[in-house]
DNA sequence: GATTCTATCGCAACTAGTTGCAATAAGGGG
DNA sequence: CCCCTTATTGCAACTAGTTGCGATAGAATC
């Protein structure tokens, strides 16, 4: 019974080949299809490992495919973002940037004092979330929490 | 030598007029001019009261003097930033939306589920704030909070 | 492998906002 | 009251991202 099942391992490997496949089922299931550019699209983002605005993004896609344009990037994005690949937020000039779910969930620190971005992750901000929560019955996405304001250093610096 | 010095009142009163004349004296202070389409931009700003996006803003300038520019609009409520008079944020999409200072300072909280808009002031946010504080170091700045995440109601909605 | 249905693509035009530059005009000095 | 300096304006071109639409091309069926 459970002998011709197992030639594809796509549970919880992450190299490249494993990720297109497990996408590959998710798009189809949907009704929707794979094609040259989202496997292109998500290359490059797992390229890009980090974070990456939007237009960093589309830059690099035209490098590879110059035929392709950007609104099938951010298309894609947006799909890639339905099906729980990708993840967006909002710097503080707004501007978009991505970054793979794969990468831990995580929050957004932005200091207006020095420019510095720091992130954090889940733990560190477990007693935020909860005190939003208990402040407005709101519970709040960790991806898309981008603070501004002054990191300890340039607190004191501006107080000194 | 006091007797001529108090014909203009502009100190805790918050006519359209006296807004005009402080900030008239600040941006001559800082060797800056003062011109129509500022204090035009201003009288716009001040009757808005609540939000506006950057380009609703600008609409309603060029409705009231059609040769006024975009950049001009947009600089202009730079201008008014620094000087303290306007603050702005960005929205889940990224769009930019300013409000007068003299609004109470807030955050702003929004649904995923349901779209709603709430504002947190800052008896809300403290407890907020203080956790930011407590577990990152960072002292956040309240106008610049935004929030996405479910609203009680909605969570329990997604929940039941 | 051909047919068919329709999701996706590329294009072009659009919204929101930004920036460099030459022309204009604010406001201080003669 | 006119002149001069230079901040500010409007223009035009640009960046970032979005949307409608006709053409292309997946993939299921025959």
């Amino acid at each position: 019974m459970a002998n011709g099942a197992q030639k594809e391992r796509v549970s919880g490997s992450r190299t490249a080949g494993s990720l297109t496949a497990r996408l590959q089922a998710a798009v189809r299931e949907r009704g929707q299809r794979w094609t040259e550019q989202r496997q292109l699209i998500v290359d490059v983002l797992a390229a890009s490992d980090g974070h990456a605005t939007g237009a960093e993004l589309v830059e690099r896609v035209l490098a590879q495919d110059p035929a392709a344009t950007p609104s099938t990037v951010y298309r894609t994005l947006d799909l890639l973002e339905e099906l729980g690949l990708a993840r967006h937020h909002h710097g503080p000039d707004g501007r978009e940037t991505y970054h793979l779910e794969e990468t831990t969930e995580h929050g957004h620190l932005h200091c207006r004092g020095c420019g510095a971005e720091q992130e954090l992750d889940a733990a560190g901000a477990a007693p935020i979330l909860k005190a939003i929560k208990g402040a407005t019955g709101f519970t709040a996405d960790l991806d898309h929490l981008s603070l501004q304001g002054l990191c300890a250093t340039c607190r004191a610096a501006h107080e000194g």
